[in-house]
DNA sequence: TCTATGACTCCGG
DNA sequence: CCCGGAGCCATAG
């Protein structure tokens, strides 16, 4: 846990790279933990979504799998929730998948 | 300190 | 094409 003053660095990398996402742009688990320099560890970004879930600073809901996939839906309130505020934020979704992922896709390094 | 777990990903059948 | 198992690694209990 906290090892250092605050919350973990890892913790706080996926947050920083969460909160640079671009309004009506998605990124991966994958590609934001590549850019962390830990990209074996795609699940313990989830993991930072998950404690996430508490800061409305982080989108967590622009963040899906390599496929496009929703995954994450259903840890927000309704079923549907996270897929109504990426199709509001402009980005095209059918049965909880993005369409045009490459179209939406937003790499972190882009705009480092 | 050790074990279980997961909003992932890859690979094989 | 669809389904299942294994690998990975940090956090929580």
């Amino acid at each position: 846990m906290e090892r250092k003053t605050g919350s973990s660095n890892f913790f706080t990398k996926v947050y920083e790279v969460a909160k640079r996402i671009p309004f009506g742009k998605v990124t991966s688990y994958g590609a934001i933990a590549k850019h962390l320099g830990a990209e074996r560890s795609a699940r313990m970004v989830g993991w930072a979504m998950n404690a996430a879930h508490n800061i409305d600073d982080v989108p967590a809901h622009r963040v899906v799998n390599r496929n496009g996939l929703l995954t994450g839906k259903s840890h927000f309130d309704g079923t549907n929730l996270m897929q109504q505020l990426l199709e509001n934020e402009g980005v095209e979704i059918k049965n909880y998948q993005i369409v045009d992922l490459e179209k939406y896709f937003w790499n972190p390094q882009d705009n480092f």
